[in-house]
DNA sequence: GATGAATGAGAATTCATTCAT
DNA sequence: GATGAATGAATTCTCATTCAT
């Protein structure tokens, strides 16, 4: 494929998950969609062959990106503890900068996460044994609770970081005040941070 | 209105409930909902004088409805440590059993929370006092730690709680297991009182 | 049903039968069916759910018609050699008739036959068992040639009657001449007459 | 034109006669033609500057290798009522051997036969003649009957064979059986000859 | 000769809402 | 209060054909 075509194809992956993480699946528009992707509509589908796999296929790209900024973060180093706190650091920071990532997933998990089922597992496959490996020497280095659950602790810590951003419109209700402002995302790191370290570090 | 009436009143709004949850605002038909309701569509419109009005409707009753719940088990005891442990736990089974509710929350959280807007803040005004009362008192005995931030921890507690129910698909796919399995709901709300009291306990 | 809705509903049978006849299944224009109707095109969804799903019921009417007139032409006779005439003729002249109705069943054998297996088995169920008998009461009269092979013979007539309406355009060029003139389709009709009466009676 | 050029516009055309025999002008796809020949869409407009006009070219190839094969049954051979028998025969076999003949015949003719009209009438002057003969030779022997009309009979048989293949799917419904299975075919066969020369033959 | 990219005009189907009774 | 009929504007997807190289 030329770089042309390539153009293409990347103007409307880019589009795409613009719409796509705004009005979710069903609501985004092919026509908006084609639109703002600056492409005849006929080419989507001669490139993505449905509204549904071009959705499938901004999902996988979302889900690659996630694990290679968020797996960098864990790299290079061998303490457990700054392993995991810059992983939940990388993490919340990606999910601020990509703010598409945490709602494509949201709406996909009110989907009932059929298009993840597709995508998700090679990705996760890789990715798991990495973290659960982190907790793991936490554990056998003393470092961490002895009883620690990756399972459940890495399940807290995603939803934590990934609400801060999906539920800011409820926020912003309840707060009175834009949970999203540069501070008040600070603020949200450190309490996540500090709540979710006093669970995992031993005593 | 007569008994007639109201039963009619009564079935749209369970219907729509239940569709509304499951397919957001946009992605229910209002077909669907008049055929579950048993009713003729223009009765829908009768009633309640659009699609998204009906929308808001069923969206303020289940505001209401959780506070109902979980502002009874805050009642009658003068333990705050009981009295946050209770209302996790009341939060937390009452998503379980109207799992309407997380999901019409999210859908909204993701529409921009503008019918939330219209409906959550008189009901948050009577709850938010409340809440933080018990921490304030916990805080004053020397129960909670002092420099617990009532936004945060409420946040957590809510984000924490609701995710199990609404990222359930995604969980699934992670966790290769049914998060909604009673065991594994289980399991969950004890890591979740676990995370928390940590974090909110003076030492 | 009220008038209305019966009305609607006839007026789509009849311009879906005129553009399905002329065009077939797939060339026919949904939009072209509904501004014939000169209905909104949703009530054609409305009434029949599908352009396939009215396509077949468009052809179950025809061949509901077919037989309702060509059984008319066999009842109240007790000799076979007329009752064989009058109904070739019937079928013949029905076929002039109502020229949508071979035009239908040759698209649809073009097109497999996959329609007319939903809907033609119960009305040849009820007809073949009365060809047969006129023939088997020839036969047994010896009136008939004691071989005769109905299904054969049947097939013979049916499709030398059909071809003499489906194929006209393509006769118009062999014969160059217009074979749907009144007295060309009066020989052609003498033509079968005399043709298949010369292989059906004994000597 | 080179070999290479040769090789491409026999694979578009035969590519283009499979399909448009099975979904007629209308219903087949340039693209599926493109792919099935294994060029670019590109050149199917280089060769045949459009799809009319290849349908057009394909339909002018099965005339000619149609009446290519007939014609040579009836040669050498001064039997009027043999040469006759053997051109039916042959006319049979090669709606068999050639199943797409018949079909885009059918096509054509509900179509209203203008490519036929355009391509038609040069084969079919050469071949009316060479058949009338036959007639003509066979009528001043004695062998057929006086009063044989050319065009009624030609037509018959025509029809009658063409008809066997066309509605085979309706009449697979009416049988109750699969009329191409070969002993039913060689069954048609015998059937038609025997109708038609019932109807030739003086006495 | 050969090719992948591009297009505008339509195709079937859907939807929230209103009308007439 | 209750109902079936009706609608116009969208929505996903398709297609024969042409462009640029």
């Amino acid at each position: 494929m030329d770089g042309l075509a390539h153009d293409s194809k990347q103007r409307i992956l880019a589009a795409a998950e613009e719409i796509f993480a705004t009005k979710g699946l069903h609501g985004a528009r092919v026509d908006e969609i084609a639109e703002k992707a600056q492409i005849n509509k006929r080419m989507l589908y001669h490139y993505f062959h449905s509204k549904n796999d071009l959705y499938a296929e901004v999902l996988k790209i979302n889900f690659e990106r996630m694990w290679d900024v968020t797996s960098q973060a864990t790299r290079d180093r061998n303490n457990p503890q700054v392993q995991l706190v810059e992983a939940i650091k990388s993490y919340f920071y990606f999910l601020k900068e990509n703010p598409n990532f945490p709602r494509l997933m949201t709406w996909e998990a009110l989907e009932g996460g059929i298009y993840a089922k597709k995508v998700l597992p090679p990705i996760w496959d890789a990715a798991f044994p990495q973290l659960r490996a982190i907790i793991d020497e936490g554990k056998s280095k003393g470092v961490f609770r002895d009883d620690l659950d990756s399972r459940q602790i890495l399940t807290s810590i995603h939803v934590l970081c990934i609400s801060s951003f999906t539920q800011k419109d409820i926020l912003a209700i309840l707060w009175k005040d834009n949970p999203t402002r540069p501070e008040n995302l600070e603020k949200r790191l450190e309490h996540i941070l500090s709540l979710t370290l006093r669970s995992i570090l031993a005593n």
